[in-house]
DNA sequence: AGCACGCCGACT
DNA sequence: GTCGGCGTGCTC
């Protein structure tokens, strides 16, 4: 019996809490509820001891447990560990990110009337209202009907008191303020428990043998039904009757149903058997055991036809899957060489081997297709995660997966949290993509999790892309990854060839500022005039992307960041109405500003729009190609994952034949008429002070590029750019690679950055300058004073965007040799910062970062 | 993060 | 004189 447990707690503070257990014994992995700091928080057991705890600290005990049995399981425990140490995060922070649960655990407040209340329902309104009070009359009421309610003493939950006395949160908090109400955690842990609906045979004895829901055999199953005996049940209400009687007379609503679909019965059946009394509703809390399973659908596995390198590339995963041990692969694939196909045939082998499987991929809203494979190879057995499920849908996954009915889960960056049963094998598609970085603590980067999670699950890990990030391509040199190529398009398709523009020379050329080249004009023409699709990349949403006035220089800046602001022209609804009108905006706080007529700072008339962004791009295109069906993509056009699905069905149909759009056009999509893509201003970005600079353009051409030529129609592309020399843009056109990385990595090598460095990014951030400044004097303070082995500081200096949402921003950047040596110095300062009183929120530590903010 | 406790301005 | 604003400080 041990007598203590230390609990892991969703709160920013780096330490575990340790309860006394009582007679209850929650084990490791097990959610348990705890009085902490004057509230009921809900945590995860990480160690259970008898350590006496330290003098002076009045160890409470645990109030309930939630879990017989660890929910979450022990190679998820140990990944979260590495997390919390890895990236600086406190454990209770990672626990949270990875369960699902909100739905379950939201916390649930019950309402009794106070004294003060009482005094107010009897002895009349106005000698507790205050008169300062700015509520409404129709508020006052509501109070009123609140005290109503409640007037019989007895606690009342949140939700039945708002929905009898249509009372919001804030009146009820303002009552609470007042002493009208007692506001007490409710004291069921019952309902931080999943509930689930069983259905119950009525009218008979319960035989405890009969809920073998495993197919125990029922000596003569029609004798358990009563109902036989009873009239006017038709063949509907009989086939419910049979099915449950099948399996022992309990089964649970859910595979009820499953099971009533297959057999065409509809589900009103059963809905009439529980108003005859014949079946009974019952609620039971569910047992997070891993019992109980059962497949649930056909899968449809079908064989891929796959080519000799597919082959090849797919050899190498089965035989690593074989083995039962960790063993992760780089496969470098150029774009359409079908690393989808291999990814489905790879799971499917593991499937076989009784595995399952864990796919990440960048954004799943953006790749509709992918999930549409998934389904159509593997039914039933898929599982999807992704940022479009309300709570309960993801917690219904969860659980899902968590009892071993879906053996194939694709997911997005948390995905790789999924408590897959029996994982074999992991792939991470697009490994490049700087979606898979967390930009909130934990930051956590879904690849390098993946890798772990794989490690500590004795799996097979696959990261596929066209453009591998430096640090996994590093990896393979290195020989810690197996390296897998595909190097050729699959039926032998070529790469589309690139062609590029200067756009210093065509300036000169034709005299003025043009978004859209001569020659891209002229191949866009000529590709319609096949009959063939176009997509222009221009990779800024919006009209312009900077007002500038002429007279003083100026730009537009946004009130709360230090950013320019972008115009935005208004846009007409179907009805010719204008349905958002013209703005300037925020494209990183969202504020939004009329247009001014006269510079902000001189009010000079002269204002000046510059930079044209993918609206303007749509405009132009509209102007010079009346005849075209011309669509636009991104975030303004595409809110949601049915827009998206929209816009590539018009594409995929040839509804749509030039696509003009930001980068998303850039991810993933197949669409087989495409033979041109044209690239306008995706360089821009080699001119900013951030080290991954080349890498992203490469990365971005490459990817667009690889959206050309995909059918039977050879591709090409054009790309515009005013760095023609540059060897991010040049390697980019010749589809090469290796050299491409070659030189970056050499770059890296002499300026000490990843893959040749672990780095990390510290922002100091206030309201207040003051307060940011001086922080940051007292940490760079620190760290020159302190010595520091083999760690480069740079800074402090203003962050790259030195105002963001009305905050001040300085950061230091951290180079080290050494993993540990970074930590170590990270968790020293994170202490000096402590010591010196500087809030935990007003430090930002983001190991391994992907943008240096 | 939340929630205590605690010390000042505004209105009865 | 009370209410209620939100500035510190702690949470097993």
């Amino acid at each position: 019996m041990a007598l203590y447990c230390d609990v892991a707690l969703p709160v920013p503070l780096d330490r575990l809490f340790t309860y006394a257990c009582g007679l209850v014994q929650p084990v490791v992995g097990a959610r348990v509820i705890v009085p902490f700091s004057g509230q009921r928080l809900m945590g995860v057991v990480a160690r259970v001891h008898d350590d006496a705890p330290a003098e002076g600290i009045e160890v409470k005990p645990v109030q309930a447990v939630l879990d017989e049995a660890a929910l979450v399981p022990d190679e998820l425990m140990k990944l979260a560990g590495w997390i919390a140490q890895y990236y600086v995060a406190p454990l209770g922070e990672v626990l949270r990110g990875m369960l699902p649960l909100n739905a379950e655990v939201k916390r649930q407040f019950v309402y009794r009337i106070g004294e003060a209340g009482r005094r107010v329902l009897y002895d009349g309104a106005a000698k507790g209202a205050s008169r300062r009070s700015k509520l409404t009359p129709e508020e006052q009421n509501r109070e009123y009907a609140v005290l109503n309610y409640l007037e019989d003493g007895e606690a009342a939950k949140a939700s039945a008191l708002r929905s009898a006395t249509q009372a919001n949160k804030g009146l009820l908090d303002g009552m609470v303020k007042k002493k009208w109400l007692i506001r007490e955690a409710a004291a069921e842990e019952r309902d931080a428990r999943r509930l689930e609906r069983v259905a119950v045979l009525q009218g008979r004895e319960q035989g405890t043998g009969n809920r073998d829901q495993e197919g125990g055999q029922v000596a003569d199953p029609l004798s358990l039904i009563p109902a036989l005996r009873l009239p006017k049940l038709n063949e509907n209400q009989l086939a419910v009757m049979a099915e449950l009687a099948a399996v022992g007379g309990r089964m649970q609503v859910r595979d009820l149903r499953d099971a009533l679909k297959r057999l065409g019965v509809p589900e009103s059946s059963l809905g009439t058997l529980v108003k005859r009394g014949l079946v009974g509703i019952e609620e039971v809390a569910q047992a997070f055991d891993m019992g109980g399973v059962h497949a649930a659908g056909k899968k449809f596995a079908h064989e891929h036809a796959l080519n000799e390198t597919q082959m090849e590339a797919l050899g190498t995963i089965a035989v690593a899957l074989e083995r039962n041990k960790f063993a992760p692969h780089l496969l470098y694939g150029v774009t359409g060489s079908g690393k989808t196909a291999v990814y489905l045939a790879a799971m499917q082998r593991a499937l076989a081997a009784g595995k399952s499987s864990l796919m990440l991929v960048p954004e799943i809203g953006l790749t509709p297709a992918m999930t549409g494979q998934m389904v159509a190879a593997f039914g039933g057995e898929v599982a999807l995660l992704h940022s479009g499920l309300t709570p309960d849908e993801r917690a219904e996954q969860w659980h899902r997966i968590r009892r071993g009915e879906a053996k194939i889960v694709v997911g997005t960056r948390s995905a790789v949290f999924a408590p897959v049963v029996g994982l074999g094998l992991v792939i991470v598609d697009e490994e490049h993509d700087s979606s898979y970085k967390q930009e909130e603590t934990p930051r956590y980067h879904g690849r390098d999790v993946a890798v772990m999670r794989a490690k500590f699950n004795d799996a097979v890990v696959v990261l596929g892309s066209a453009t591998p990030s430096l640090e996994s391509w590093a990896n393979a040199e290195r020989g810690r990854y197996a390296r897998v190529e595909m190097l050729n398009r699959v039926a032998d398709r070529p790469l589309p060839a690139v062609e590029l523009v200067d756009m210093r020379a065509e300036f000169q050329a034709v005299g003025k500022e043009e978004v859209f080249s001569r020659k891209l004009l002229e191949e866009t023409q000529a590709t319609l005039d096949r009959g063939e699709q176009a997509i222009i990349l221009l990779n800024r949403r919006g009209y312009s992307f900077v007002v500038m006035c002429r007279s003083c220089g100026e730009k537009i800046e946004c009130e709360n960041c230090a950013i320019s602001m972008t115009y935005h022209k208004p846009v007409e609804g179907s009805d010719g109405r204008a349905q958002t009108g013209q703005r300037l905006e925020c494209h990183y706080c969202g504020f939004r500003r009329s247009v001014p007529k006269v510079c902000p700072k001189c009010e000079s008339e002269h204002l000046y729009y510059m930079g044209a962004g993918s609206q303007q791009g749509e405009e132009r295109l509209q102007e010079l190609f009346p005849g075209a069906r011309i669509g636009r993509m991104d975030r303004d056009t595409v809110r949601g994952r049915s827009d998206m699905e929209r816009l590539l069905t018009r594409l995929h149909a040839g509804e749509i034949n030039l696509l003009v759009g930001t980068q998303m056009i850039a991810k993933g999509h197949d669409i087989h008429g495409v033979t041109l893509v044209g690239v306008v201003g995706a360089d821009f970005a080699l001119g900013l002070p951030d080290f991954r600079a080349a890498e992203r353009v490469f990365q971005l051409l490459t990817q667009v590029s690889g959206r050309a030529g995909r059918g039977d129609l050879p591709g090409k592309v054009v790309v515009q750019t005013y760095h023609p020399d540059h060897y991010a843009i040049q390697f980019a056109a010749k589809h090469d690679y290796p050299s491409f990385v070659a030189k970056e990595m050499n770059y890296r090598r002499w300026m000490h950055y990843p893959p040749y460095a672990v780095l990390a990014n510290v922002v100091i951030q206030s309201d207040k300058l003051e307060e940011a400044t001086g922080w940051s004097t007292a940490l760079g303070r620190w760290f020159e004073k302190t010595t520091l082995k083999n760690v480069r500081v740079l800074g402090p200096a203003a962050a790259p965007i030195v105002r963001l949402k009305r905050i001040y921003r300085y950061h230091f950047v951290l180079k080290a040799e050494k993993r540990q040596v970074l930590g170590e110095t990270l968790r020293a300062m994170l202490q000096f910062a402590e010591e010196k009183g500087i809030p935990r929120k007003g430090l930002v530590v983001d190991v391994d970062a992907v943008h240096l903010m």
